[in-house]
DNA sequence: GGCCAATGGCACCAAATTGGTGCTGATTCC
DNA sequence: GGAATCAGCACCAATTTGGTGCCATTGGCC
């Protein structure tokens, strides 16, 4: 429970390499390789990234994935809802679907109608929704103290910002 | 995947039922009837908090729960946590069990240790560490402007802070 | 004491979810 | 043409989860 499936965890995985390696054609058999990963579940689930266009795709020998957004606008909630089977229509009825994504809706997590259990969920889906590519793929210890989380704080959208104009 | 179980689900419903009657005692009949939630399987998670100490449960007739702790102090983490079955050991290894429940160890999210999906369910978990009954409780419209969630920032733990001294 | 309403403990099962594979086709490079 | 690669779809086995069955114990109440 509240865990990542495996399939998200592998998207993760193959999106962090990706980000290592810009501008670089990645087969999945080659990203399978390195983390000791089953080949065939990885590449479903690159299938699946593809699909929703957060990866670009290049058939036929030396073919392979390149990210097709910079790291630091592609968040892990849009690879999770890609690569989910079921999508988690976790976030309220009430959100916003962007170009590019879920935006929650101005009212956020404080949204009145909003069960108790709903708005864990929104406050789970909220940390996913602002954690980026770049968040997870910078080198573990290059903000000893903590920048990540912070900025992982829940999003409290005010009038003034960027959920109005969305 | 990243959903509260239904046990959980249940377990969080019925301890904020009973945050909504202090001092009474409530049997998993009244709280299974009121939300048409199976009784059986409530009183199964009932029977898990009360081992956890979370509920003080009182056997015979006119028998039930009652919280055994303020609801400001018992955070959605601990609930979950005893109430899976398989323990969530999601947060680092190096986290500290206190008499209450975990925290997180002093280097919480940005551990050098964590790989980005370690990071990610840190996270998580410090989401609901944060959370408590009381917010849970709280009825909805009370803080009209996000105060449930500003709160909810990931834990940052300031050498300076609690964390320290914990 | 006897009955009834509770919790406590344990085992068990059916359904859903998840992890993983098989197969076949379409592209592209060499 | 052959090899390497992605695309699509179906399928299955293992695990997890939701939910019960059964019986013991405790305590109020008549």
């Amino acid at each position: 429970m509240l865990a990542l499936t495996k399939r998200a965890e592998y998207g993760l995985i193959a999106l962090v390499h990706l980000v290592d390696r810009p501008d670089e054609v990645v087969s999945a058999r080659e990203i399978g390789d390195t983390y000791e990963v089953p080949r065939r579940l990885l590449a479903e689930v690159l299938k699946a990234l593809s699909r929703a266009g957060l990866v670009e795709s290049f058939r036929g020998a030396n073919g392979g994935y390149t990210l097709a957004l910079a790291p630091e606008d592609l968040t892990v909630a849009q690879a999770v809802t890609a690569i989910e089977q079921a999508p988690p229509r976790d976030a309220c009825e009430s959100d916003i679907k962007t170009s590019d994504g879920w935006s929650a809706c101005e009212m956020s997590s404080t949204c009145p109608i909003k069960t108790p259990i709903q708005r864990l969920r929104a406050g789970i889906w909220g940390l996913l929704h602002q954690t980026t590519l770049r968040d997870l793929a910078t080198p573990e210890p290059v903000n000893p103290f903590g920048e990540l989380i912070t900025k992982a704080q829940l999003q409290t959208p005010k009038l003034t910002d960027a959920a109005v104009q969305s």
